[in-house]
This record gives C-alpha cells, structure tokens and sequence, in this order.
RNA sequence: GCCCCUGUAGCUUAAUGGAUAAAGUAGCGCUCUUCUAAGGCGUUGAUGUGGGUUCGAUUCCUACCAGGGGCACCA
C-alpha cells in the first residue's frame, strides 16, 4: 500500500538523519493545497531534538527528495505552515489505481490475512418478533463479518439467538397458566398450531403488566422444568422456537443476511456442569448467600454470578461454556462479539473469567458493541409491549420506494417487476445504511421521517449515483482501453476523483480494525458527492477530444466498482437502472 | 452511592492531537432543448461550562452541568 511506502521513505530518512523514529502518523490533509498524504513528524521530533520544527521538516524532506529519483508514485514533497511534510501523489500512480480497480474489479482493496476469525452477531431473542433493536448487530455484524471475509480472513458467522433462561420459563407460565388452561387435547392443538410470534410477545407483555409474586414463582418452576427436560414443558418450548425461527428466516431473507451457524444458549445447556465444576475446581468460584460466584482479581470487577441460589445457571454460565467451545471446536485467533451496549460489563466478565479459567490464551476477545434505538423519550421496552417491528419497517420502507419510482421519469423503461427489485434495493438499503452511517457506539432516536429518508446522504442517493454511472458506461460501449496518460489534462473534478479512489483499500482496513462500517458509508458518500459534481461540469459521452472522453470513461467505470464495492462489503444491494 | 459511555449548526450526524471544524436535513435563492433533477450550485448556522497539559485540543487530564447505561439471582 501507498501509505506504507511513504511511512517508510519518512522512517528510512528519519534514520539516515539519525533522529528517533518512533511511530509516523499518515494522513490526508483536507485542503488540497497540502498534498495527498502529510505527516507531522517534524513537529515532534523538534521538541525532542531541541531544534526548529521547520528546520527538521525541511531536512527530513530534502533527504526523502533525494530518494524521489526512484520512485514515481510520488510527485514531490513540500514543507508547509509550522512543519508538516506534505507528500504529492503522481499521476502515474493514479492511473495505475484506476487500471487496478478495472482489473481486479469486486476484488480491488481486497486483503490475503490468513487468520481465523468469529464474529457473533444478530441474536435476536425466541418469542418475541424481531425487533429494530436488534437490527443494529444484523447490520453491523454482518458488515463487520463482510469486511473481514474482504480483508482474507477466515471468518465464522454465528447466531446465538436467546432461546433459554428464565424470559422463557415466563412464557411457558403464561401458555401453561392463561392460554391453555382448563382446555381438552384437542383445543390445545388448535390453539398451538395457530399460535404466533406476536401472541408469544402478548403473553410475555401481559406477564409484566401484571405481575405477583406467585406468577414469578410459577415462571421459575417451569423454566426448572425445562431445564430437567420435562416433556411438556419441553415440547411446548420446542413450539416457540419453531415459530420463532420461522420469523427470523423471513427477516434475514428480506434483509439478504446469511449467518453461517445457528447456536442458541440452549445449546450450551448441558456443557455448563463442566464449566461449573471447572470454577470450583481451580478455587475461582465462592459461594455467597447460597448462590455461586466469581469474584475477580483485585476487584477490578464486580462480582459475576455462576449458579443461582436455586441452582439455575445464568447467562454468565452460558457465555462462559459458549467461549470453551468456540475456542476448542474452530481454535480462532480472534473472536468479535456485536451486541449492544448495555452487556459491557458483562462481557468484561466473561472475557476475563475465560483467561483466569485457561479456555481462552492468545486470542483477541473484543465486545464490538452498539448503541440503542430510542424514543425521543427513552428505551424501547419490550415489557411495554413498545417494540417497533422490525418487518414492518421494512415492508413501509419498500412501500414508500416504490411511490418514489412511481413518481420519477428515469424508471420508465422498467418492468414492474424491475421496479419492485428497485424499490427493495431501495428501501432496504435505505433503512441499513441509516443505520450502518452511524457511529455504531452512538444511540439511533427513531424516527420513521429519518429512517425512510432517500434522499441527500443515503443509500439511495450512493445507488442512484452508481445507476448514472451505469447509464453511461452503457451507452458508451467502452472497450477494453489502453490508455495513454499524454495530452490529457485533468479537471479539478477529475482530480479529486483520482484523489479519492485510492483510499479504499485504506478505508476498508480501517473500518475492519475498528469494527466501524461507517467509515466505510462516509468514504462512499463522499466519492458519489464528488462524482456527482464531476458529472454536472464534465462531460463524458460529449468530451472535446476522443482521449478525454476515454479517460472520463475509465474514471466513470472506476468510480461505479467502488461504489459497488463499498456497497457490497455494507450489505446494500446496487440496482444498474433506477 | 459507585463504575462506564455520550454532549458539535434548529434537527440527525462527520472529523487517527494538526493547517479555514465537514456533511445531510430543514429554510431561502438559482439550475432540466445537454450522459438519469432520487442530481448540481449559492446562502444562513455549531464544539455543554470552567480550569489544565501542548507549538497546536472537538479529541488528552480535571471539576462541574445535562442525558443514557450498568452495579449478583433478566438476558
């Protein structure tokens, strides 16, 4: 990459000079005027040295100048204002970048990491429909596994939806207590075939609105049950997860995400006696007012909770078998966990509690957490009976693309089947890249005026821009172009253009490093923002020379892959015509 | 009470300690006989408050103010 090849020109100079290089910080200057890359190592390697900031600068830039004769990505390196050095890409490189990008086309910007990765992400909890609050680790999970898979890695997407605990044994209370009391074998089977998500979240509702001592104590004893598999409760269980799952299917298909296993807690039902054991048997677990727990080190944590004073395990005990098994079963060098913000603390717990127990070594655990949709008021609470469904969004969210493309003249030529597939590129992309846009650790206030917006910094306006793209290259018959640098003079348009496109590969990496897909949202808004001025000051089927208008072709054609590219690793769909 | 996170334009958001704090949206103008006007251009408007560190702070430290989350039998 180009940015490792400059840091390296700042470092090798920086030690010909005999100054102490430690860390040399890249990067892009906003104004123009100062170069594609900058570095301020001459600011503190003055302090340091006890010299002039600009004496430095300028010794640092005299010796890598030197090094220029041999290198022609580069075009010149100035010192400007208090000391920064500012690098110069040429055109040479530029249009070594946009070749690139034409040949290597969805690949471009991708990486060859071999490590292994897991990314958790997604689960949503059984019995209740899929909420909008749990769109946020969908999207940005599967971002995050997308990235990752880009970059080379060998990546591992898992679900592990809530399927167990107490929340369920509050539901069987309520089928068992309400819905199916004092009703024969028959009537029971009617009841549970038609039953739904929406019933199952109604109880749960209902639960909470009115709750008394004896109810919670009911809920308790059938989670119990379940858990020493008694065959009611059992089967009962079984029909909520049916049905559950069935809804999510529904939802992941609208919203085109894969994950590569489904794990639920109940899965590690069994494996948590190990872990138990494990505790007590290394001195790490105490008991405190009949219940089982791990305190940590130094109290550098609060206590965490292995075994109720009942005897029931806790998520603690799940997620502790869940990391055991993870490690053994696919031995990741990395595992991401993407839930919301509210589980920090928790999974300090887990996460230590792992490495003090020995099932996790070398691996890198991050907790890559989000922040909540909210009311303007507050949380959305599912005990209230507030959840916003998250297939109603969607389905609103498509209904409203499509009175767009009603209204609009571009689409004309479209089947109205080409316009259905338009409106759900649309109005899907629409919802993740609002989403996805965002600062994952910043909370989202939902608002239906927001999150069906298509206009201005939205996917829309990113596939409405690739669609332009496409339209010219079409009518173009672009041909396969040797292209030939001399007598082209660029445009300022057509520059910033070049200035952008190689950063991708930057972005990309960032974004995965951070686990931030919004960094990549930002850099495709602004390479589209850019485009979109080039295309009302330059034209391209028009241009004045026949070398221009192929240059402007094979930027065009640039331009449309990235764009894609970008789209792709966020899960948004890039329609050729709206 | 203790711990953590967040305060940027009317609203929603950007900005690895750098050069003139960047967009979208809303408002007001302008722009389709010209490659898709779901576009483009212009214009008004912001770092919660007080200290500190630094050549330089939205960013780091500190106090305060405001909002949110967490702190053993929910997950």
């Amino acid at each position: 990459m180009i940015k490792e090849e400059i840091k390296n020109l700042v470092r090798q100079a920086c030690l010909k000079l005999g100054f102490p290089v430690e860390e040399i910080v890249l990067e892009h200057p906003e104004n123009v005027e100062h170069g594609d890359y900058s570095t301020n190592v001459a600011l503190v390697l003055a302090k340091q040295l006890g010299k002039k900031p600009r004496e430095v600068a300028e010794n640092i830039a005299k010796t890598i100048n030197y090094k220029l004769r041999t290198v022609n990505s580069i075009e010149k390196v100035e010192v400007a204002g208090p000391g920064f050095i500012n690098f110069f890409l040429s055109k040479e490189y530029f249009f070594d970048v946009l070749s690139s990008i034409l040949k290597k086309k969805g690949k471009y910007g991708a990486g060859s990491e071999k490590k292994k990765i897991i990314v958790e992400y997604s689960s949503p909890n059984i019995a209740k429909p899929f909420g909008i609050g749990h769109l946020r680790s969908t999207l940005i999970g599967q971002a995050i596994y997308n990235l990752y898979t880009f970059l080379g890695y060998k990546t591992i997407g898992i679900n592990y939806p809530g399927d167990w605990g107490t929340p369920h044994g509050k539901i069987l209370y309520q089928l068992k207590e309400k819905l199916l009391k004092g009703k024969t074998e028959k009537e029971k089977k009617e009841i549970l075939d038609k039953i739904t998500v929406q019933d199952l979240e109604s109880l749960y509702v209902a639960f909470h609105q009115n709750t008394t001592l004896q109810m919670e104590e009911g809920a308790r004893l059938w989670f119990k049950k379940l858990e020493q598999k008694d065959t009611e409760a059992r089967s009962l269980w079984e029909k909520m997860r049916e049905v559950s799952f069935r809804e999510f299917e529904r939802i992941y298909s609208l919203l085109n995400v894969k994950i590569d296993h489904v794990i639920g807690e109940s899965f590690f039902e069994d494996k948590m006696e190990v872990v138990v054991e494990d505790f007590k048997k290394k001195g790490l677990a105490q008991e405190s007012q009949g219940a089982l727990i791990v305190s940590f080190p130094n109290e550098i944590l609060p206590p965490a909770m292995l075994l109720k004073s009942d005897g029931a395990t806790t998520y603690f005990t799940r997620d502790l078998a869940n990391m055991e098994y993870r490690i053994s079963k696919w031995k990741p060098d990395a595992i991401v966990i993407e839930t919301g913000v509210e589980q920090t603390l928790h999974f300090q717990q887990v996460f230590l509690a792992s490495k003090l127990i020995g099932y996790a070594k070398d691996e890198e655990l991050v907790h890559a957490f989000h922040g909540l949709y909210r009311t303007k008021e507050g949380k959305f609470s599912t005990r209230k009976g507030q959840t916003i469904h998250l297939e109603d969004v969607l389905r609103e969210a498509i209904k409203k693309a499509h009175e767009i493309i009603e209204q609009s003249e571009t689409v004309r030529g479209l089947s109205e089947q080409e316009k259905a597939e338009v409106a759900k590129a649309v109005g899907i992309g629409g919802i993740k890249y609002n989403d996805l846009s965002q600062h994952p650790s910043g909370d989202i206030v939902f608002d239906w005026g927001k999150i069906l917006n298509l206009k201005g910094n939205s996917a829309p306006y990113l596939q409405y821009t690739y669609a332009r793209c496409k339209s010219i290259l079409r009518k173009s018959k672009l041909n396969p172009i040797k292209f030939k640098l001399n007598g082209v003079k660029s445009s300022p348009e057509e520059m910033a253009l070049l200035r952008l496109l190689y950063r991708f590969e930057e972005v990309v990496q960032e974004a995965a490093e951070k686990f931030s897909p919004n960094l990549v949202c930002n850099f495709v808004f602004d390479l589209a923002q850019r485009y979109n001025l080039f295309y009302n000051t330059n034209p391209v089927l028009k241009a004045e020379t026949k070398e221009l208008k192929d240059f402007r072709l094979l930027l065009t054609a640039a331009v449309a892959q990235i764009i894609k590219n970008g789209l792709s690793l966020l899960g948004i769909a890039a329609p050729e015509r709206m």
